[in-house]
DNA sequence: GACTAAATCAAACGCTTGATTGAATATCCT
DNA sequence: AGGATATTCAATCAAGCGTTTGATTTAGTC
């Protein structure tokens, strides 16, 4: 009698203690995020959080539900996040210049440690990719209010930049981010040296001046292409 | 007597006529890049070919073997032109600016209708989402090679240009050209007006100049950022 | 301590998966 | 034409899938 508890021999260390709920949302953000949603089964799942097999249909009814979980356990505070932080752009103008600012408050939040870090960082990417009806209606109620408040406030940083370069340079950030979430270690395969994108202070180091610079770069003159001769005669 | 043959019906009209190995690379090539490579299963793909369930299985061996074949039917054909265009760059540098052209020589075969179009460059960028063991392999066997001569060769033209801040902005420009090629439709979901990525002759209009722009700018100086203030003494 | 609700469990459900088989058919070669 | 080869076919395999079930244990309440 008076045994000691089993200690939760076999589950993942930083996952004791837990309730069973918690122990599956990491195990399938951290799965989901390796090997994609279609490549893990909620068996692979139950089992890595130490838990019946039942138990994740039990705490979140179906597969899809689970991912709808994950999803939210971080996105919700990390678009608030944003938004917070470009209302500090707006109130209080500070050191730094505004279009750095911006474009920090946009990136910082989701690549830095709050809001699940690389491992989250790594599923949004995926996600993006597999581009599932359900992943899209999840990006679209969770991030488009957010997305399009920072595109307003980049168009008023920037006044004079026609909004067909204000959209391309914004898909370039939103390219740029989701690259570096989604890939660390491309680069490094083909280069060999210490850039490194999965490193967050790197990443954001050098994304926010860069992609800064880019937005302030004038605008691209549209080339008429296919029929460049003509356009030579006018 | 002397009937005529039944007409194919009920399969994919484009793909009459084909043999049946082509008409299930086709539908592999489609259906893979729709819904992902865990996301459509064999019997999925022999029927939108028209083909037995074990037919698949007879050309290809294994599922992954027919990826790889889905690949490497236009991989191959992309780096080499690829390869072409940057030759071209060298011996010929012709009326556009040199870094606009080797950018071009970079984008355009993967982008434009030879090689798959659109369909094998959402699958490329799924790939690279998914980034399983065999996709890593893959995209090295093809692509390494190539991306290490585009690399040099920008290296070549921009001399004054630390590796560092090359390294990163050619990671962005191949942020850029995932992005471009997996997501298009989320900038417009956002901005709603003529931006549209997924028509490539104005994706790389617009992606090529801008990019070489980001090249040119000036090296981005490295924060220290975590003792920032420390900095300010010296 | 008895009743109740929440949580966990082993077992099974029906179905789909990738892959294999051996017989039937189509195609090619001389 | 005839024999070898390549291809297609229906049927089947074991394994894994998401999900459901009903009994069992745990925790909370009066």
């Amino acid at each position: 009698m008076t045994a000691l508890p089993v200690e939760d021999a076999g589950v993942a260390p930083e996952t004791r203690g837990e309730t069973t709920r918690q122990r599956i949302l990491d195990a399938a953000e951290r799965l989901f995020s390796e090997h994609g949603i279609n490549g893990v089964s909620l068996r692979t799942i139950t089992a890595a959080a130490g838990a019946n097999s039942a138990a994740a249909n039990y705490h979140f009814g179906t597969k899809k539900n689970l991912l709808s979980a994950v999803f939210e356990r971080h996105a919700t505070g990390m678009a608030a996040e944003r938004e917070t932080l470009l209302a500090e752009c707006r109130t209080a103008p500070g050191r730094p210049p505004l279009l750095e600012q911006i474009i920090s408050a946009f990136l910082e939040p989701g690549m830095r440690g709050r809001h699940g870090g690389a491992t989250f960082a790594r599923l949004r990417a995926r996600m993006l990719a597999e581009s599932s009806e359900q992943t899209r209606e999840l990006y679209a109620i969770h991030f488009n209010d957010s997305s399009g408040h920072f595109l307003e406030a980049l168009g008023n940083a920037l006044p004079d930049l026609p909004a067909h370069d204000l959209h391309w340079r914004f898909h370039m950030l939103l390219g740029a981010m989701v690259y570096t979430l989604a890939n660390p270690g491309r680069i490094q395969i083909l280069t060999e040296d210490a850039c490194d994108p999965s490193d967050p202070d790197q990443a954001l180091d050098y994304l926010v001046p860069m992609l800064a610079q880019m937005f302030c770069s004038p605008p691209i003159a549209p080339t008429a292409h296919p029929m460049e001769f003509l356009r030579t005669v006018n």
